[in-house]
RNA sequence: GCUCAUAUAGCUCAGGGGUAGAGCACUUCCUUGGUAAGGAAGAGGUCAUCGGUUCAAUUCCGAUUAUGAGCUCCA
């Protein structure tokens, strides 16, 4: 005699156990057919499942997150069919739901092309219009090993005989396919009905680059065709956003053959990493951190003491000159750590911040390497900060505080927080990395930030924070961080004098803010989509002329405003004012300023944003007090 | 590093076994025009590199390098 409890608090009674689908049709037939699953006390079930006891119940529909997420758990075994159906030999292996959709992994003896991925879209919407019933039954382990054997299926027998003997599974069927899954699906293929194969691509079994590869096949799905267009066309404006088009179109930066994974920075590209240079220099002296500078090229057997050799080596540029072997720098703690060993510490001395707007190199792998955001040559806003134990939680948090600072500075607020604990590879001891990583989570747990646990993802040296930022398609990329160190210091000799006059080994804090400065200009030209705030743009504004008349008036105002400290440029081509503000637009020049002979007689310049406002005629003062206002605000206000 | 794809003018791209194509940009000339492209003419390429097949390769095949997507790895 199931009671039956609905989100909205209604309830209804049945005299015999019903399933989810009886209950969706005893509260109308359109429900009864929207229904894609239920969630029965909490647990997302099929609507086939049986209600026996007393339960909340939820009918799920297209209309729910999670009934978004059936749809895309389901596309995925459409895919599997298809792709059995077509291609008999592939094997099935994993499909699981991703952001925005799906992938399906298969083994198979060649690629697919996308040729074959649009055969297997074809086929998939065969299948979904062939409204084929999804159906649920359980097989003890064993069963089901033998099941998947007996078709061939080795990796996914593989993958079930992972799983604890004395569990039973479900396994989902439609038509011919059955495929080993959690679930739940939908009732039936017809409910997928708004999808796309976006792409192919190999990844590794049970990702591990040791291990075959196979061959990937990703795809969105969505509630609706509507929702699936809107999707595909929000992709289509995030590649617009691309930094690496941008920049082409800024003129910002390039990278060539000769120099795989190292920037050529132009001149309007270098303005804007340098006022972000001067920038966090000022933060940084202001937060109690003293500028250093520290040599590229340093004998190998630094980076063998301090660990770097062992662990990191592979991705070290070493060379041999002389009969020495060398290594151009791929962080700069070693560095740092030689600095303060000068002359004797005294707890006193302590907490020390040592910057360094350190360029280092990292052999990093071909394949990886990504515009300017995963670069081999790179220039890191670095700094160690050498201090007691007892100093090593104030110094995390005091950080947390500085590093939110400067991100509103740049326009940032959504922040991921994660904190990375101990890898295999790894040096120090047990104990030093359970103090280290307690530290790192008590430091969050105080400011009530929310982060993830990236258990293993630790530098060999100390477990660390990381502060991401999402670029225009979803990717993340790691930008601050900050990481406890109990081991290098004692590796390389540093020493403070204690209280009680013993020789104590400091703890040493790496952070960074910015993360690297080409990574952090990279996702700064995707936020923006290039028009910088003015206080970052290469050209803050540009004087235009009508006509030649005007002309040494221009070179008055643009010397004028340059004196007093902007970056201004004029252009006195002859073109009409049309074709020179649709070009400077497109620049995204913040101001564009025009100069007739109104303007001359009267001593203003008329004034237009690059969105296309028009700010009126204003005097010279007038507007130097406007651009001014603008660079002062940073990013903390957001532009027109 | 692995899988797949791509590489043609400064940029964006078309083409195709036998003198290489467009738009924009560039140069010159005309035009001096008030808020997102004024007009005309001209110049510009060893078709990524190295090999192979062929009477003939920029085109077909292979390798290399770089780039892109994903995997793996990391700021």
């Amino acid at each position: 005699m199931p009671l039956i409890t609905l989100p909205d608090g209604s309830q209804r009674s049945f005299d015999a156990a019903v399933t989810l689908h009886d209950v969706a049709l005893d509260i109308g037939p359109g429900l009864a057919k929207a229904a894609l699953a239920g969630k029965v006390n909490g647990f997302v079930v099929d609507t086939s499942f049986l209600i026996e006891h007393d339960s909340d119940v939820a009918i799920i529909t297209e209309r729910d997150e999670e009934g978004l997420e059936v749809i895309r758990h389901s596309c995925a075994h459409l895919l599997a069919q298809a792709v059995k159906i077509l291609y008999p030999e592939a094997q099935v292996t994993i499909g699981p739901v991703i952001d925005d959709g799906f992938y399906y992994d298969f083994a198979y003896e060649r690629p697919f092309t996308p040729e074959d991925l649009l055969a297997i879209e074809k086929k998939m919407k065969e299948l979904s219009s062939a409204s084929l019933e999804v159906t649920r039954q359980v097989k003890s382990r064993d069963e089901a090993v033998e099941f998947f054997r007996d078709l061939g299926e080795d990796y996914k027998a593989a993958i079930i005989e992972s799983i604890p003997s004395d569990e039973d599974l479900s396994l989902y069927s439609q038509g011919d396919f059955t495929d080993l899954c959690r679930g739940p699906h939908v009732p039936n293929t017809s409910k997928i009905k708004a999808f796309k194969l976006t792409k192919v691509a190999g990844a590794y079994w049970r990702a591990d680059s040791n291990n075959e590869m196979l061959q990937r096949i990703y795809g969105t799905a969505w509630a609706n065709k509507k929702e699936l267009k809107a999707y595909l066309h929000r992709i289509e404006e995030a590649e617009k956003r691309d930094h690496r088009k941008i920049a082409k179109k800024l003129d910002l930066f390039h990278i060539q053959e000769e120099a795989p994974g190292m920037v050529f920075w132009h001149p309007r590209g270098w303005t804007v990493y340098t006022q972000i240079e001067e920038y966090m220099r000022s933060a940084q002296r202001a937060a109690g951190y003293s500028e250093i500078r520290t040599p590229q090229l340093v004998d190998y057997s630094l980076w063998e003491r301090s660990g770097h050799a062992d662990k990191f080596g592979d991705d070290m540029f070493a060379l041999h000159i002389d009969e020495r072997d060398f290594a151009v720098k791929p962080m700069n703690c070693p560095c740092h750590i030689q600095v303060y060993n000068q002359g004797l510490k005294s707890y006193r001395d302590l907490p020390l911040r040592l910057a360094e707007f350190g360029s280092c190199h990292r052999n990093e792998p071909s394949g990886s390497l990504h515009g300017i955001m995963r670069v081999r040559g790179f220039t890191q806003d670095d700094a160690h900060i050498f201090c007691t134990e007892d100093q090593v939680q104030a110094e995390v948090s005091q950080f947390i505080d500085f590093l939110h600072e400067i991100y509103a500075d740049f326009g940032f607020s959504e922040v991921i927080y994660r904190l990375s604990t101990r890898p295999e590879k790894r040096v120090g001891a047990d104990e030093v990395w359970d103090k280290a990583e307690k530290a790192l989570a008590d430091a969050l747990d105080a400011k009530d930030l929310p982060w993830e646990l990236l258990p293993g993802e630790g530098a060999f040296y100390g477990p660390k924070i990381e502060f991401s930022l999402k670029d225009c398609i979803g990717r993340v990329w790691q930008l601050g961080t900050i990481q406890v160190d109990f081991s290098m210091p004692g590796r390389l000799d540093a020493q403070y004098v204690a209280e009680d006059g013993s020789r104590q080994v400091p703890v040493m804090l790496h952070r960074a803010v910015l993360g690297s400065f080409e990574r952090f200009i990279g996702i700064l030209i995707e936020q923006y989509e290039g028009a910088f705030p003015a206080w970052l743009a290469p050209e803050q504004a540009v004087i235009m002329n009508i006509t030649d008349k005007q002309a040494d008036y221009v070179h008055l105002v643009t010397e004028t405003l340059n004196n007093k400290g902007f970056r201004v440029i004029n252009d006195l081509r002859n073109e009409k004012i049309g074709f020179k503000i649709r070009e400077h637009s497109m620049q995204r020049t913040p101001y564009l300023l025009v100069v007739g002979d109104k303007e001359v007689e009267t001593q203003t310049v008329a004034v237009r944003t690059r969105g296309g406002e028009d700010l009126g005629s204003l005097a010279i003062d007038a507007f130097a007090e406007l651009l001014n206002g603008d660079v002062q605000r940073r990013g903390r206000a957001l532009e027109s």
